[in-house]
DNA sequence: GGTTTTGCGGCAACAGGTTGCCGCCGGTTG
DNA sequence: CAACCGGCGGCAACCTGTTGCCGCAAAACC
């Protein structure tokens, strides 16, 4: 009947050692330290401990060298597809070196990243913190206690891996100029997020300096939900460009503005970021500046599997990856004055605010 | 500089022990065994433990009593929007009980799949397989060694949880049979899916039953990409009707059909299962097949849990999940004959397009 | 009052590996 | 031939908790 009938006694070195007629620590050398062992006596001892199902217990090992072989990887919410690719990336990295991915996902609360955070730190050797949503002090706390890379923001002493976002924001303005625009509405999204702070000041001091006047919206939740609550907020006095937070918001913003008549790209053009897969399949598709996640995921496991080997952390320079933006459907050049089926309250012109 | 400076020597129970004058084990009790220790001793060992920084050493913890309050939960690719609900909701429930969640992406692969169960045996109290893409067999040696609980996929002596496939796949045939079909293409996902055999066998079973000629491509990757691979060997016999194994292959046979110029749902009706979010973005909207993911997520995440605290897991029956068709855009009104070449916008699901 | 119970703290043996240090042995070197 | 050295196996301490068992003292019982 049942299953799970576990092997009450599970194979040690103990068992090894006497079956092959050598100490335990020899056994533990032929595993631990090749080389340390005579090479006939490590082929038999190894024989052996095949033959009779010797498996390493883990929980044996961490205890005396304090090496789990378990990384935390924190992200703000498994659902935002931006971390797929982000998570197989680390994943790969991870497993290629031996190790295991701890994944805690705070559903966008700092506390509860927090609360993530402090009951990894005894198991975990290190950390890979996705975006956090945490203060930079507390950030900095757990730091202290352990090797980590954080991404898609930028801290002090604390090495980081973050997408070209000023660049980023560059290229996406000049695609605005180049259609024609001569404004911009961002929708902002959660304040705790570094990256949001940098896309939005990004884009208000290029955006100046191009003759592009911006204006912003938010904070909203970086979901679909939230960015069609940014989409409707926007409807009273709709904007002829959009630039969002992330993809999801885009979408999100471009669903509310079609569903109440608007046309996309003709009446407002919407750019997202991230490039995530659903960018592609929407309709019209999403213009976006789009990040190398897998890439960045192996990274920054890359990273701190070097500084817990005992790499001492760099200049504390971040690690700038490059976007690119994918020219897409939901960009277009904007049309001047009278956008004819009944929409009344013109656009534009005297943009206010 | 460094930031990472190792407080290299933790506070153990000896610590603690001594600065209370008392002994480990009564440190010890005073955690794991609340009230075999005297009220006040505990209360004053608490406080010392408090004021030196004392935390207990999960590895130390897990060293003795084999517990280490951790699950594996692996899944056949992150990437697929499915899994983010079922994820959370294994995440949930498992921190509530006060474990973590390690996670493993197998990539749609068996080898991997088995190497990374493999892995985790010794460090996880327990399982939860999101879709196996393993053989029968392979999945009981694994089950033999730790507490178990398989999602979509129903395994003799294993307990499990499924969705209610038949049930959806009757109501699936149902909406095509009143919408006037005659015959209908299944997109099958990988051999290696328990729940693909399922589905198809419910759809070839009812379709008979009910005068639904049905049909068979595959199998492709259960992917978006495999979906427009499937597509593409679709167009050359386009039919009126398909149903695929999952939303992600729905959307990307979707997409290759619409590509090529076909309508949808005006030519082609199509129906996936899953529910995951994308269906609700992409134009048209996708009919499909719902799950309740989050719940069998926390469902899985409890029962095994319950097994591990000793629950002899019952009758060996798997537990079913209620699926629903949720009716979108996708799907439409039978043309007989002809289509004239402009069709024009019109029809059904007259959202904006 | 004597004896049995009960409450509770301590001792020490684990759990499964790792590793510093010692010692043996055969080969080098002078 | 003696002193030295390198290779290699073993001993035992150690990592951090848990827990069975013992013993002592106070409480409960007859």
């Amino acid at each position: 009947m049942g299953v799970t009938d576990q092997p009450r006694t599970q194979v040690t070195i103990y068992d090894v050692a006497r079956a092959a007629g050598v100490a335990p620590s020899t056994v533990s050398r032929t595993f631990a330290r090749p080389g340390r062992v005579n090479a006939e006596t490590a082929a038999r001892v190894r024989q052996v401990a095949e033959d009779i199902g010797y498996r390493a217990n883990p929980v044996g090992q961490a205890l005396p060298t304090s090496q789990t072989h378990l990384l935390g990887l924190m992200i703000s919410d498994v659902a935002n597809p931006f971390y797929s690719q982000l998570i197989r990336g680390a994943q790969i990295a991870a497993t290629q070196a031996g190790y295991e991915i701890l994944l805690a996902d705070c559903r966008e609360s700092g506390t509860r990243e927090r609360a993530a955070l402090e009951r990894l730190v005894p198991v975990v050797e290190g950390f890979v913190i996705g975006s956090s949503r945490m203060a930079d002090s507390a950030l900095r706390t757990i730091a202290k206690q352990r090797p980590m890379v954080v991404l898609n923001r930028s801290l002090r002493d604390v090495p980081s891996v973050i997408t070209d976002n000023v660049s980023g924001m560059h290229t996406a303005v000049d695609l605005l100029r180049e259609l024609g625009h001569e404004s911009v509405v961002y929708v902002a999204g959660p304040e705790a997020s570094w990256a949001d702070g940098v896309r939005f000041r990004a884009l208000r001091d290029y955006g100046t300096a191009s003759g592009l006047h911006t204006h912003k919206v938010g904070p909203f939740l970086p979901t679909f939900e939230g960015g069609m609550a940014a989409g409707r907020v926007m409807l009273e006095k709709p904007p002829t460009a959009v630039i969002a937070y992330n993809d999801l918001m885009a979408i999100g913003v471009m669903h509310a503005l079609i569903t109440s008549g608007l046309k996309v790209p003709e009446q407002v053009s919407i750019i997202g970021f991230d490039d995530i897969l659903t960018s592609q399949l929407v309709l019209p598709t999403l213009t976006t500046v789009a990040a190398p996640t897998r890439q960045m995921g192996m990274t920054a496991v890359n990273n701190v599997l070097a500084i817990i080997k005992g790499a001492r952390h760099g200049g504390g320079e971040a690690l700038v990856m490059p976007t690119q933006l994918k020219v897409r459907g939901s960009t277009g050049q904007r049309r001047r004055k009278r956008v004819s089926p009944a929409l009344g309250t013109t656009m534009v012109s005297g943009s206010a605010s």
